[in-house]
DNA sequence: AATAGACCCGT
DNA sequence: ACGGGTC
């Protein structure tokens, strides 16, 4: 049978860890089903309609209703918080009086839209190959994406998210990537001491799991004015570094500066286990001048960097992850400013300092 | 209509 | 160079 495993977004994204709470929001959330419907929402704006905004707008909603502490009992009263306005708000009131929402059923009848949502969580596969898929292929279902995957024109990428689709959507304990860390650490630094290896993304946000594992490598001698071939050949080495203690299993893609590839901790020796699964990981490498600026924009999240490099444009700076430019009045980036630490970063655009951990939005 | 800014891939 | 995908 062709039923799709129809799984609720099961997004857990506020469970209980290790005994720790999260700072604001209790225990439980109390919303959650509210923020359910709006995390499918959003899903099937991008999904479905390329609609980024309006994926967004979704997000930003059920983000807010997440951090609340106290159920909502109308729309009306949800009207009054950021990000929500007539629209959600009258959606809100129509799942809190039916337990359902009429445009969400009719969404999950539709069987290309489904389908469509589902492929879209394959790694590699967006809103147009998911289209193509479905419209052009008639496929909709894993296993016919699997089974048939020599002739739907896949690329390497969306190989290998099709060959981990399982794993891929397993978040990854804080606790495993604390041995990862330690086991790239160590054995770099018998590599080559002179490189620096900082884990970031989520992680670094001290989130008590990640979806992938984001690594920042740099090197005091490598600096901007060095030649490029500089950064590709540390970014290589350390990529074949850890291929060769069997942590990195496979490539997606690799640049001058960047790697996207595929780790599996229960390979390496000391650490084997059959059932380990296997992870996304990003490896992206800097000239040490520019570290700081890197850091910051690897750690994220990634609505945090939007809302602050909006800001920096509104002080007259742009931002990005090589350096902190002022913006001249012709709109032409003037050269950059000097940067000792993460912190001057925020201070020279005048945006209050956040710790990593309070970097979630 | 549109939020910052970029890298990598494939064509 | 551009569209597609991801961070």
């Amino acid at each position: 049978m062709l039923s799709l495993p129809a799984r609720r977004i099961a997004t857990c994204y506020l469970t209980l860890i290790g005994g720790k709470m999260s700072t604001s929001a209790a225990a439980k959330d109390l919303n959650k089903d509210l923020c359910g419907m709006l995390k499918q929402l959003a899903e099937y704006e991008l999904a479905v309609n390329k609609n980024m905004y309006k994926s967004r707008a979704y997000k930003q909603a059920a983000a807010t209703l997440a951090k609340l502490d106290y159920k909502v009992s109308s729309g009306e009263e949800a009207k009054k918080l950021k990000g929500i306005g007539d629209k959600i708000s009258k959606k809100i009131d129509e799942f809190l009086a039916t337990g359902t929402l009429k445009k969400l059923d009719n969404i999950h009848k539709d069987a290309n839209s489904e389908a469509i949502i589902l492929l879209s969580r394959v790694h590699g596969i967006g809103s147009a190959k998911a289209r193509e898929l479905v419209t052009d292929f008639g496929v909709n279902s894993l296993e016919q994406l699997r089974q048939r995957q020599d002739e739907l024109n896949l690329n390497h990428h969306q190989l290998i998210g099709i060959k981990y689709f399982e794993d891929f959507e397993q978040q990854i304990p804080r606790k495993e990537i604390i041995k990862v860390e330690k086991i790239v650490k160590d054995h770099i630094a018998n590599f080559d001491p002179e490189l620096q290896v900082t884990f970031c993304g989520s992680y670094r946000r001290e989130k008590p799991e990640s979806g992938d594992m984001d690594i920042l490598v740099t090197k005091s001698s490598y600096v901007s004015t060095c030649e490029k071939k500089e950064g590709s050949t540390i970014l290589r080495n350390f990529v074949s570094e850890l291929e060769k203690i069997q942590l990195i299993t496979d490539t997606i893609s690799i640049g001058d500066v960047k790697f996207m590839g595929v780790s599996n901790i229960g390979r390496v020796k000391g650490h084997e286990k059959k059932d380990a699964l296997y992870r996304h990981v990003d490896i992206r490498v800097c000239p040490s001048d520019q570290y700081h600026c890197h850091i910051l924009h690897f750690t994220g999240s990634s609505l945090f960097n939007t809302n602050m490099r909006q800001h920096a444009l509104s002080q007259g700076y742009t931002l990005n992850e090589y350096s902190l430019r002022p913006v001249g009045t012709a709109g032409t980036a003037g050269s950059p400013v000097i940067i000792n630490t993460e912190r001057d970063i925020f201070e020279y655009i005048d945006y209050p300092y956040r710790e990593p951990k309070d970097r979630n939005d």
